[in-house]
DNA sequence: TAGGATTTGTGCGTATGTATT
DNA sequence: TAATACATACGCACAAATCCT
């Protein structure tokens, strides 16, 4: 009796579900649907051929989530951030960011910590051949893998959910230039450079202090390109 | 032109969506659905005079928020958890109230320090007749009343989901004999006076740090009961 | 092993709400 | 102001998956 395991989230239903979901939700943050964006129900699942019905439940939780927001007779649009709804996020970020070196951290593994210099060499590479979108896959990619650095589930569910709702109006800065995009590729590849020695000699809260830094400042530099 | 609000939610469907939502989640976090209980979409449908299709909407965002759990061809349970996951959202819990005192606290109105002498009061009644499901509602307006005191959105939706994800177990062990429970509305009690002293001087660091630390004792206190 | 009963998931036509002409 | 177009929301019938006999 081979029966699979029912405490893990499997099955053909929810597998696509969550295709669906990660899909739409790195349009989402990658700018290929903007903020302000209008969606289609109808596009949209025939472009991934289902009915209307199991992308309207994708629809409806990317909607829970705070990325979308649907209005019945008018429309599905990517949600977008005033600067006050997006210092509130940016200010908890912040203090969730110190609490993933404080609470449960993890050592990372040595091929954590090679994923980790991956990374940096991405980002090196970024500097002489400017890439917006990669730069924005980059970032992400970073984000998750010291999120995987924490032990404590509903932090890590948390400081996703908060990531993916604040990078996006982030990036949308930047592509807009109000932010200098070669030197935020300078200044993410010197902090992913400091949170490196940092994990290679397993001080964790300097890690996540080093982090805390940053996302402090990046929004900083925002506030002052706009104001 | 009195066209509503756009940026609000308002409509007939999310009305009745908010009504059902809200009537299920109290209805799980009040143990009139234990962990474990499972739901029929058809017999929910029937009960509020709805479709599955609206009710299947609202029992997604359940599951979306951790309090259900639906799988095809089985059925959709309240979720339970082991005493290693609440450790881990208790632990975060904590940490979070701590943050509401320090991030963005707000001095109670008025009326809003008139709603927590009631609170007393209606704690107070509760020792001379114990009534658990009042003791449910209760701790449950008593968590939402300090939360409204915190200024940072998003740190209030975090805080309150983390709430709906854990008072319900802590009530299962209650209500199980695994808790004393003479002595939990007696603690209670202590503990809403205690913040209320906080709260009449200001002091919302005070206040936050005796919540932290009650959110400590009640889990050890259950941790104990079922060791 | 097979088959039927029951459950959630899907497809599609229609109702309802909104904006524009 | 009314009508038309088009969006999401809804209801129902059917498919797919699971469990039990």
């Amino acid at each position: 009796m081979p029966s699979p395991d029912p405490n893990t989230n499997s099955g053909p239903a929810r597998d696509r579900f969550d295709a669906l979901h990660q899909e739409l939700r790195d349009r989402i943050c990658l700018l290929d649907y903007a903020p302000g964006t209008r969606l289609s129900e109808t596009v949209l699942a025939e472009e991934f051929g289902v009915s209307r019905t199991p992308m309207r439940r994708v629809l409806a939780r990317l909607e829970a989530e705070g990325l979308l927001h649907s209005v019945q007779g008018v429309g599905t649009f990517v949600t977008d951030a005033t600067i006050d709804e997006l210092e509130q996020v940016y200010r908890l970020r912040m203090e969730l960011a110190e609490l993933s070196g404080r609470l449960a951290p993890m050592r990372p593994t040595p091929d954590q910590l090679d994923g980790f210099r991956q990374i940096s060499n991405r980002a090196k590479a970024l500097i002489d051949t400017p890439d917006p979108r990669a730069f924005a896959r980059l970032i992400m990619d970073f984000f998750l893998a010291l999120l995987a650095l924490t032990d404590n589930a509903p932090l890590r569910e948390i400081s996703e959910r908060l990531y993916f709702q604040t990078t996006r109006i982030w990036l949308t800065s930047l592509f807009d230039s109000v932010l200098d995009a070669q030197r935020e590729y300078e200044i993410f590849n010197r902090e992913v450079e400091d949170i490196l020695v940092a994990l290679e000699i397993g001080d964790m809260q300097a890690a996540a202090h080093i982090q805390r830094a940053h996302i402090s400042m990046s929004f900083t530099r925002m506030q002052q390109g706009t104001s």
